[in-house]
DNA sequence: GTCTATAATTTGATAGAC
DNA sequence: GTCTATCAAATTATAGAC
């Protein structure tokens, strides 16, 4: 696997913020797991918001190619749904933490606006992507995106009650109905 | 309404943990928020841990407080659940931020033991609130329990998402599940 | 591209006067 | 209870050598 150290920044950085969000990650804590010095993660990043910005690309980019797309999907047999649920799902079996865009939307009063959008970009390709998926199963436009939206909304909830409780049980309970239908 | 330097301190840092995280806030901008210096923040709260604990356990009682029971509001005509969804409504219009417990549990990974503790309390709580509300609403046991968690995840999920697009319709439509059942 | 060195600021925390 | 003063550590960021 290709890994220069911009990667490998990139990869440590959405590791920190998905555990503690924006403000638990520092140049210098990225630095020492990359194996680098932060001056270094400087050349590469210029400032914390460079660096917030890219990371939320660079987690939104692999989430929706990782997905695949909901026809091709259906087509073969899959629903699109059980797939998007269980994406997050080994999420939180990895111990990777919460959904990075989760955590960082939780604290979206307090980030950069050049963050935020990049964080509402991750919302409007996921939710486009599910829209499609309820309308390949069957819901007309308006239905597809209602549906879109309680599912998203079900699982960031989902991620968060079971990540304070280190229980994958409680987000099967919580994501039933998401799986069921 | 009485206001001791302590509540001062507690409401200040409420509104910080909910818009930023636990990280978000200090003893200095605390202190400065209240009029005070920051050693007289920590002779309220000898450490930043102390008062994460004591600012999670502010929250929880204030809002199981500001509940009622499901049973009287039922008695009196009220969905619970209604009522259970318009406080996460009221918290998001008075541009507060998200449920300081959501924030909280996201950032779980990062925390105190302690404070982690405190956030499964508030779930705890809560759970067993909206688990005696679907009973009033003529859930079985089981039912009422799985209806419990997953109104929770709806409901923390649509905070995080109604947040970060500043979009209150976002909020009702990822609810309106709830309302309308 | 990575390093050393350093600046300027902020952080959690403590000692001791009043 | 609140203050002044201070500390050690951590933070984002920059300058300049190699």
């Amino acid at each position: 696997m290709k890994q220069d150290k911009e990667t490998a920044i990139l990869k440590t950085a959405e590791e920190m913020v998905r555990q503690g969000g924006y403000n638990s990650f520092s140049f210098r804590s990225i630095a020492s797991a990359v194996g680098i010095k932060s001056s270094s993660v400087h050349y590469h990043f210029a400032t914390k918001e460079d660096l917030g910005v890219a990371v939320t690309k660079f987690y939104t980019d692999k989430f929706i190619s990782a997905l695949g797309s909901p026809k091709s999907l259906f087509e073969n047999g899959k629903d699109p749904i059980v797939k998007y649920v269980s994406m997050f799902r080994e999420a939180l079996e990895e111990d990777k933490g919460m959904c990075m865009c989760g955590m960082l939307g939780a604290e979206a009063d307090s980030l950069p606006e050049s963050v935020v959008s990049e964080i509402r970009d991750f919302f409007r390709r996921n939710l486009l992507w599910l829209n499609e998926a309820y309308q390949v199963k069957g819901c007309n436009s308006s239905q597809a995106e209602a549906k879109a939206l309680q599912a998203m909304a079900i699982l960031e909830g989902a991620m968060i009650i079971s990540n304070t409780h280190d229980d994958l049980a409680m987000f099967d309970l919580s994501t039933q109905l998401l799986v069921n239908s």
